[in-house]
DNA sequence: CGAAAATACTCAGCGCACTGAGCATTTTTT
DNA sequence: AAAAAATGCTCAGTGCGCTGAGTATTTTCG
């Protein structure tokens, strides 16, 4: 008997509130397009014409999912995929006219289900709430990226200045 | 242009948390073992002999997928599995030796792991954290289970008393 | 220039998560 | 007791998410 209580675990909670949250979205929102297709569309509507890997890179998904999530919104004539004239490893992003408006449409019942999702806490826990995990997940992606904060400037050791000249 | 902020989004904040995690969880607790595993196996040391729908529903996973993460953990060794004699549709399940003995080595893991991904957020705010999380989870799972909450209690309407009698 | 390293993407494999459909075994109703 | 409903589980299908290995294209460096 050295059972754990799982309300103290941070992973167990944000797995069932993860599962919270895709629920109502399937309801609420769209019950072809999920959150995470919805978060490239957003990505390219910011930022039309990027390539692959950093679309992943903004909406935090690994080169393999990126890629899958991709082809499934090019399926459904949503994006426009295009190899780089300049660079023939990258493929280039952009929303179709129709991803364009599905964006617009989705945008509108995403704030509407957000605003139910957060209604048991008030405004100040929401700021919070938001604050709280972000930290947290900041953290923990900083302990995976180690960022090689300079441990050594790749410029140079504090032998002479060259920045200055 | 009409981008969205998906830092005030709750859903794309969850997945972030939960990635942070799953990746920690890799690194400091096990690669073997995943954290809905682990959940599954704290369920058994909790409450031994019971079946998988319940088990599912204690860990907050549903008839599948409860299924397919039972199915790996009984792989490895470390659950028992038993039709139930007295209701043929059951299976019954308990830790075996090793999977009590893998339970605990984790616990102790999974401790650790929890200090540092919280070690951004003070006592209070991890406190606040908990908090917080579980009410957004709770409200929308209230969403989507009705849980028919007496439209008009069960004991009765103003009209007459029949539990008096 | 040409070999080596870096970069962008693809592919195979594993695991979580949900739905809808189907099967076997109770339990309830009639 | 037979029919109907409920219950526990399995199976097929879809989608997210990660790793390791492989391919093609650029960039860097000797």
């Amino acid at each position: 008997m050295a059972a754990v209580d799982l309300t103290t675990h941070p992973g167990h909670l944000a797995r069932r509130l993860q599962q919270a949250h895709y629920l109502l979205w399937n309801t609420m929102v769209s019950e072809e397009i999920t959150s995470p297709q919805f978060a490239v569309m957003n990505a390219l509507v910011a930022e039309p014409g990027l390539d692959q890997r950093t679309v992943g890179e903004r909406v935090g998904l690994d080169r393999s999912t990126i890629a899958e999530v991709i082809s499934r919104l090019s399926r459904r004539g949503l994006i426009d995929k295009v190899r780089d004239p300049q660079d023939g490893r990258r493929s280039l992003l952009r929303l179709t006219d129709e991803g364009a408006r599905v964006h617009r449409k989705l945008s509108v019942r995403t704030a509407r289900m957000n605003r139910i999702f957060l209604a048991p806490l008030s405004a100040d826990e929401q700021a919070v709430f938001f604050d709280l995990i972000q930290r947290v997940s900041d953290a923990a992606e900083g302990l995976r990226n180690p960022t090689e904060p300079p441990t050594e400037p790749l410029t140079e050791p504090p032998t002479e200045p060259l920045t200055k000249a």
